[in-house]
DNA sequence: AAACGTTCAGCAAACGTTTTCAGAACGTCG
DNA sequence: CGACGTTCTGAAAACGTTTGCTGAACGTTT
């Protein structure tokens, strides 16, 4: 194996070439501290001719800090973890952190893997329904600053999350009510992350409110469009459809938007469809998605804020987040059509 | 600002506790060198105790490397590069490397961005069309190990890609000749991403050999499922649709059979859609959408091979890999269909 | 002219590892 | 009994920063 090498210039080589202390160096690069102009001329030359940047490893060593912040997804698909990323990223960013993304691909130990990530930075956003609670907890317990995302409240972690139930409430009533439609269906898992569970239980509000009965047991698939066009098909294939379905998020509800009209049914004359977060997608089909607007970069962004608090040690130890939501009425509930 | 302080036993309370030095603790933490047995019980009965993990950051100073690797996407959304990744990510953990990846979301400085994280990695993998050309090789000149993904050749820069031009002129042959189709339009923008561009030539060159005269120019557009969705809509506004549409990606043809079918027209009898990459999603619409499967996992995997080899200095200093690719045919060119 | 405050700069410790080198303890062989 | 291997362990240097402390040089007050 050969030399790994450190690439580029050490503080010590601009030190001596420029004829002054390390520390001077290190002084000028950050700007702190008082430097007379003309060394700091002769120095900021150096630095500039040999591209100098100081390592985050001897950097972190020395502050106790590394410099990064990470954010635990359960996978990188979909535009739904994409823009919250961008939120959490632009956060990070301005506090001057880089931001180490783990997907849970392969997450066969993938506590082995948080903790190792864990090690790598100052702190943790954790996505709800990626990692056990007793992982979280661990992590928590060793002293990592952690945050909870889209999921909470839990009793010692912060959380920031979007209200899901009263908003979910709203929509199915909306169908329920609105446009009087009987036998809803409940497409997504409310055992595999939080936030579809939320919704859930706002569905079953909303049925018990009008009065509705028991609504069918929901169709327990996973938030991908694969999972949205599986689930309608099988639904077709048991039977006739449902008069609306309710999707958990809006990628599974344009799986089986696809689906429908693949097998000639019309949207929503035939059936309707609802979804959640409306994603940029959603607004693009002639009828329009009907669905939730979740504020999803600033779920991200308020998410890196809390933990840039947790990680100095401001702010109370844990608080719960919640940011609005509110309903975005499409064509594809049925409103607007003749 | 509080201590942001160090969680979890250094090498040196444990070595204290056991009353060794710090050097047996470390070699009793790797398991290397010679040690007595008795010794070894009592420092890892300690290590155990405390729940120690050596600090990468010291680790990382002393043995000159970070331990990890960089990916860098344009950004982090869909199937495609959720795939690469996963290659990448196993191939890499089983290097015992950490992987960072960074999605070009707010590339405003991404040059700035890209060379914050190389300087905390051992190598970075950057995906075609992400980065200039510029900052590829100042990266280069710096000393950082650089393999190209999903482009290339590029003298003096190892690049991993997939067989796409031949792919794609037999899967234009086939809609051409086999089919007997005309007016095919390209949906994607050949400039935007190498992979389009390659893509692009294969349609060009099929049109050459069929004899089928000057193609129409291509649909300029990304490579999401909106974008394909909304090609297909300036389509239908602009006049008669094609014959048959041939996109950049399963994503923007799945986009472009839902505004299809969202208008009423039929897929592949009105109109024939085929894809590239062989997504999940693919398979399932009852045509089935003819596509280009490309090994997405293994060229992932493949990368990080290369990249590891670029950084202990061992293999030749740079070649270009490409991966085979071979034709899915379903239904939607209209095989199948009486 | 003495005392004092400022401004600038360097020394050295600290951060947590890895690794080279040297030495101690012990047994074995001639 | 001396010479010599083994096997185990520790001291210390090195990696690249940051930062508290000390002090020199210089100007400003009394």
């Amino acid at each position: 194996m050969a030399r790994r090498g450190r690439r580029g210039a050490t503080l010590q080589e601009i030190a001596q070439e420029t004829g002054v202390s390390v520390a001077t160096v290190s002084r000028v690069a950050r700007g702190v501290g008082q430097v007379s102009d003309d060394t700091r001329r002769r120095v900021l030359a150096a630095i500039e001719r040999h591209d100098f940047r100081p390592s985050p490893l001897g950097r972190g060593l020395a502050k106790r800090s590394h410099g990064a912040l990470a954010i635990v997804f359960p996978g990188l698909s979909g535009p739904y973890y994409s823009e919250v990323m961008g939120g959490f990223e632009e956060e990070a960013m301005r506090a001057e952190l880089a931001v180490v993304i783990l997907g849970t691909h392969l997450l066969r130990e993938s506590g082995q893997l948080v903790r190792d990530t864990a090690a790598r930075v100052d702190g943790l956003a954790v996505m709800g329904g990626v990692l056990s609670d007793d992982v979280v907890d661990r992590l928590r317990d060793r002293g990592d600053p952690v945050v909870l995302l889209a999921s909470g409240p839990r009793a010692g972690i912060p959380t920031v999350r979007t209200e899901n139930v009263s908003a979910f409430d709203r929509l199915t009533r909306h169908l329920l009510v609105d446009h009087g439609y009987d036998r809803l269906v409940f497409v997504g898992d409310p055992d595999s992350s939080p936030d579809a569970a939320y919704r859930w239980t706002g569905f079953g509000q909303a049925h018990r409110y009008a009065g509705a009965g028991t609504p069918a047991s929901p169709v327990r698939v996973g938030l991908t469009q694969s999972d949205g066009f599986i689930a309608m098909d099988r639904l077709l294939d048991a039977g006739p459809p449902p008069r609306a379905l309710m999707c958990a998020n809006d990628e599974t509800a344009i799986g089986a938007v696809l689906a429908l009209l693949d097998r000639g049914y019309r949207v929503p004359q035939d059936v309707a469809v609802t979804g959640f977060d409306d994603i940029p997608m959603a607004g693009l089909p002639v009828s329009g998605l009907t669905t939730v607007r979740q504020p999803m970069r600033e779920l991200g962004a308020v998410t890196a804020q809390v933990l840039l608090r947790e990680i100095d040690g401001s702010g109370p130890a844990a608080v719960d987040h919640v940011l609005e939501t509110h309903l975005v009425i499409r064509g594809s509930c049925g409103c607007g059509t003749t």
